[in-house]
DNA sequence: CGGTGAAATTGACCTGGGTCAAGGGGGCGC
DNA sequence: GCGCCCCCTTGACCCAGGTCAATTTCACCG
């Protein structure tokens, strides 16, 4: 470990401050809608934590809560354990959305939380949020809508879906996350290994690259290891069988 | 249908107005650790509704959203139709629960709510009750945590669980809900009919009441067509093997 | 009190996807 | 550059749970 003076002191020697005035991800995550007096008061509660390396812990199950995380930069997995010791893959995080929600009711982390690879999160101590939220309106209204988009995603992770619709459903999932980003939603790369997919999607490994391999043969997809391009997205929409989408 | 006037004039007759205030589930529903005069303010806002017929709808997917509901009694179903129309039951609802909250994000209703039995409900406009909040620190509070709540829900229902660990939570599930509403934890009766509760967990109809012939014989439990007693809770702990218990 | 229809149970059979096992690569440290 | 290890893919087989069909039970109703 670094002494933490020598760290506090180069950062304070940039000259750009990082705050959320001109955080790229600003319409993403908390502040979207605010004006720039109420992102200040947001700043001051921000603690830009340092960059995680890949594969480090960001919380654990049963610590207590005390922060929601908003991801800078990177990919985040949130996971637990089920009673013989397997992992359970809750959800992926990108830039701009924000993790630990779950951990608000019984104040305790409901989810271990690990970077994918290196990446950068802003911690939002939830009592001060709170206490922001109950001042600006446009704040709490969303937080609300954060909490209330995750009960969507995880409908529709609790549905049941074969195989193919999860995959599909997956992919498109990412895709629509990546533009909304200002990324390509026909091209990406995929942050984590086929395991943690499926995983998520409660599949087999094996069963997952099978439906790959599948899409691929039928024109739907291409991939190279990790990278990924949709060449066909209608195509994909009706394997996903979706029965709702939700409007941005 | 009678006449509205006739239907609001007798409700004004009677001498003990519904309130919050007197309302035997303040301490489960929104209005959590309020005090009087709070609770007075959240009072006016909630629009205690004509009780819904058996399978009244009370709202459908797609309607614009305005209200958030409160269970006042009855039980209600929450579901969507996929693209096959086939009907993908979501959750749940008894007294005291908060009803709608996925609609909070995209501003539309996400699920047909459904009353399995006869039913009432209050109905709280969600620009009024979050303006409130915004005023009240508990009420935002405990809107944040109902919605952290409804997550972990999800996340249950997610997770990839046997036959077996999806009857056994699920029965689990509900004995701990009524505990909290002062019923028998031991002794109850399902609101749904099993095809319901088939859908609910994903499985088939025939499923479901093969495991529950199976504890039976085991003699986890004892039932009577909807009447259920539970007669081992460890064993049925066991055998829903949850891998982390929310705390109250 | 018998008739009717929905709900629940039970049995026989089938299939989607899990499990097990055996290769291919590709990245990275030495 | 070489070897090691992890990731990914593919094939063969199996099983939990779905599907189909028959039967029983009960609530309701004339």
């Amino acid at each position: 470990m670094a002494s933490s003076s020598h760290c506090l002191s180069s950062a304070a020697h940039r000259s750009i401050r990082r705050t959320c005035v001109n955080c790229a991800l600003s319409e993403l995550c908390v502040p979207v809608g605010l004006d720039q007096q109420d992102m200040e008061r947001l700043d001051q509660l921000v603690d830009r934590q340092q960059p995680l390396p890949a594969n480090a812990h960001l919380c654990r199950v049963g610590e207590r809560f005390s922060s929601l995380y908003a991801v800078r930069s990177g990919c985040f997995k949130s996971y637990r354990m089920d009673r013989e010791g397997r992992e359970r893959v809750l959800a992926f995080h990108l830039p701009g959305e924000l993790m630990g929600l779950d951990a608000i009711y019984p104040g305790v982390y409901q989810s271990n939380i690990i970077a994918l690879d290196v990446g950068g999160v802003c911690a939002l101590p939830y009592n001060d949020l709170s206490h922001l939220a109950a001042q600006i309106p446009r704040l709490q209204e969303q937080i609300f809508r954060l909490l209330s988009k995750d009960l969507s995603a995880y409908a529709w992770l609790a549905g049941d879906h074969s195989a193919e619709e999860r995959v599909a459903g997956f992919l498109l999932d990412l895709s629509n996350r990546y533009r909304e980003r200002g990324y390509s939603d026909r091209a990406f790369n995929l942050a984590m290994p086929r395991r943690d997919i499926a995983n998520y999607l409660r599949l087999a490994t094996e069963t997952v690259s099978r439906v790959i391999t599948r899409f691929e043969r039928e024109g739907l997809i291409r991939t190279e290891r990790r990278e990924v391009q949709l060449l066909d997205l209608d195509g994909l929409n009706q394997r996903a069988n979706y029965c709702l989408q939700v409007s941005g």
